[in-house]
Parts: structure tokens; C-alpha cells; sequence
DNA sequence: AAGTGGTCTAGACCACTGC
DNA sequence: CAGTGGTCTAGACCACTTT
């Protein structure tokens, strides 16, 4: 219970919106009434939902009430492929090493990065692609565990992670920020490359029906990888 | 002067990072300083620093202090949107200085690039963007020179060479290449950023009606840089 | 008039950092 | 130890919307 209240207030309004008692377009409980109801002050149920509606699950009208708030949609004319497809279709081998493949409780900052309740269970993997035996790209990625439990015990000699969660969860928003950067030693090592030369970093946070599906930080050393997409320009 | 209190206390901070006289890691002014200084509750100091430090302004560390960011502007991938508008938006000063300008003619490489004939002339033009005076973006472009031979004229202290192009050529299709490397030195000085940290790169193609309208290699700190957007991912 | 969100205050307790 | 940010409260005034 060592979280501050809002975080709490701000779980309790997700749980509902989550369980289906709170439905898109409904009004939910107005600030006094989660002071009623939670036992908190104004000033702790108002930051709760100031955030929410930031974070972009509630819509707040002055004057008229907190609503939750529409899914986003998306409409995205660039793609980003799969590193297998990506490495299979330049007529390479591919392949991939597992690192590291554990579950992870409590762990409270990736959860809230995730919007996830904090009891969530989440997997946590680590693992590097291969093209013909050459590291192109380390992926670390955390998973939340109810939407693929057997991601803990899957054999992945024959599908990658990656590859079985595109197949299961129906994504329908992903999220990316793509920076340039210099690598850990860690990170060098298991991309085996010099540490001196810079790798592209993408984060990337991706959306199913039920929130955020997992979120996952991509290694690429820079002179092995690129991104690239032909796209309108809006002039 | 009908705004929240919290926003001038927002607008106060920030006006003191743009005008310098609070520089990127120093230490501001804790809480209970701005109560005492701006006559506001802490409450109301405390949400200003809390916000701006979401924004990404300002660093804040537990029985520390609060301080100044490192700077990192961020771009859209989907979109060609001139850097200038991009650091505009994030209510710093634009600048640039024009590092070079000059007629090329018969460079064979850059003509084959361009898929242009050989006897096309170019204007080759380099300029550094700058956000409150810090570099954000080395642009090193060529032009197709018959669709815009006032280019190699044009006073760019109104009007950066990108968004001139941008209103007067109607673009139809952008490619785009994102990689990261390291800079040479010549990049790293123009940049004023050490030689050892990662440049992102973006290598941009733009088209018109008539084909390869330029080519531009975007050269920016990975440190200040950061492209982001949503769109359509594996998983 | 009653209910809602938007803001603001004064004071409080805590955990963490530095000296 | 004093200073810092992190949180929480009880009560207040305001502007807006609905009844």
C-alpha cells in the first residue's frame, strides 16, 4: 500500500473503466462523490482525474461532469515491419538468442508507464535477433502477463515473441519515439559491437482493446540498421 | 491576466530557461523559494514545477532540488514539418545561421541520387537550426536549382530555406531514411556537441510533379532530438 | 438554486538528501 | 540537522451548466 492516494483514486477509476461498468461516453462520479466514496480530499480526487483526462482516458466538462473519454483511433501511413520479416525478406538467415525470460511483480514504475493496476503481473524478455548470426537488434520487453500467459513457457525456436504477440492480441495503436544514442557496455556486448559507436534506440508502447498490451525498448547498432518508409508529405 | 496562478508560475520559470539566466542543469529555485518570491502557495508552486517537469523542462530529485532539463526536441516522422515550426511549438527561439551556399554543377553523385540528367545545375545549401542559440539540426541539402533559383539569393534571416521550399513547391511524396551514427568533426563542431555522443540522421528525398525536387541529410545531437509519433507497429 | 469542475490557500506529515 | 520534494487535507471562492 505504499503508493500515494491519487494513484490509488486513478486505479479505481480504471478498474471500472476496464471491468465494463464504466462505458465510454458515461459520466462518472463527480470529485465530491469520490470524496464521499473514497474517503479522500477534493484536492486528492481532483488531481486523480486532472491526470486521467491528461493521460487521455476521461474527458472533463466544467460545469457538466467527467466522461470517459473515446478510444483513440489511429491512422498511420508508415509501417514498421517485423526485424524477422525485415531480415527474411533481404534473403538473410534469421535468428535469435534469449537472454533473459522472468515474471516481474511490483514493479511500479514500468506499470505505470504501462497504465497497468499495480498487482499486474508482467513477463519481462530479453533477447537479440539475428541476421545470418550477425546481432541486429536487442529487444527488451515487458509484457502484460494476462493478455499471454504462456509467453512464459512458449518455445521460441520456432516463432519470436514478437511474431506470436502481433498473431494473438489485435493491436490498434502503437506508439514510437526513436532516438539516437551511445550504448551501455551491456548493451555493446550483446549487439556485439564497439561500444564507441552509437545505436538506434526505438521505444515503442503498444495499445490493445484493453490499454496498453506491452512496451518494449529496441537496440539497433547504428551502422548494421536503419528505418526507412516512403510517406506523403503534407506540404 | 485571467490565468491560473500556476501558469505564471510556469511562464516565470520558463521565461528565466529561455532568457538564459537559468542554464541547462543548474539548480532553480526550490518551493518554498517561489512562495516566498511570487506570493503563491506551495501548493500552487509545486504543481507548476510538477507539470513542467512532465513537460520535460525540468528534472526533480527527491530532497535535492529542481533543475534545468537537457533540451530534446522532438519530430513527427509522418510528416515533412519544418524544424523551425517544431521548436517554435515548444516556445523557444528560432535561429539558424547559413554555414554555406553555393551553385554545383556536374556532381555526378548527387545528380544519380536525384535521378536527374547531368547537366542539371544544383544549389547546395547547409545551415545549422538553433533552439534559444543551441544547435538542434545541421541541414546539408541540394535543389533541383530551376524550381527554386531565388534560393541561392534569398535573405533566409525571415524565412528558413525548408519552409520556403515548403510553400513554394507542392510536394507529393517524401522518403525518408533514419539512421544513427557518429558525427565527424566538422558535424560535432557545427553541432557544438562532443564528438563522442550519437547523431540521429535523417536522409530526406522529396518529390514534386517533376520528380526530385532535393535531398537533405538532417544531422541532429542525440542528445536534443527525439522523433516521435503513433503509428501502425508489429507489437 | 444546485451541482460541477478549476483553482488557491495554509498548514501538515513524510522520506530523502546533504552537511 | 536543515532543506528539499511528495503528498494530503479542509475549507474556500469562482465560473460554468443544468434544472
Amino acid at each position: 500500500m505504499n503508493q500515494p492516494l491519487y494513484e490509488t483514486v486513478k486505479q479505481h477509476v480504471l478498474d471500472h473503466i476496464r471491468d465494463g461498468s464504466w462505458q465510454v461516453g458515461d459520466k462518472i462520479p463527480s470529485e465530491n462523490e469520490l470524496v464521499r466514496d473514497l474517503s479522500v480530499s477534493r484536492m486528492t480526487a481532483n488531481r486523480a482525474l486532472r491526470e486521467l483526462s491528461k493521460e487521455g482516458f476521461l474527458l472533463r466538462e466544467h460545469g457538466r461532469g467527467t466522461f470517459v473519454a473515446p478510444r483513440r483511433v489511429s491512422g498511420h501511413p508508415l509501417e514498421v515491419r517485423s526485424i524477422a520479416e525485415e531480415i527474411r525478406a533481404r534473403g538473410e538467415k534469421y535468428s535469435m538468442s534469449l537472454l533473459l525470460r522472468e515474471d516481474k511483480e511490483g514493479c511500479l514504475d514500468i506499470l505505470q508507464e504501462m497504465s497497468l493496476p499495480n498487482k499486474s503481473k508482467l513477463i519481462h524478455i530479453t533477447l537479440v535477433h539475428k541476421a545470418d548470426g550477425v546481432p541486429m537488434q536487442l529487444e527488451d520487453r515487458y509484457v502484460h502477463s494476462t493478455l499471454a500467459p504462456e509467453l512464459m513457457h512458449l518455445d521460441f525456436s520456432n516463432i519470436s515473441p514478437t511474431d506470436y504477440l502481433l498473431n494473438k492480441v489485435p493491436l490498434h495503436q502503437a506508439e514510437h519515439i526513436v532516438r539516437a544514442g551511445m550504448p551501455t557496455a551491456t548493451i555493446a556486448a550483446a549487439l556485439e559491437m564497439p561500444e564507441s559507436e552509437a545505436v538506434l534506440i526505438i521505444y515503442r508502447r503498444t495499445f490493445s482493446d484493453s490499454g496498453v498490451a506491452s512496451i518494449a525498448k529496441l537496440y539497433h547498432p547504428g551502422s548494421r540498421f536503419e528505418l526507412s518508409g516512403a510517406f506523403q508529405g503534407e506540404g
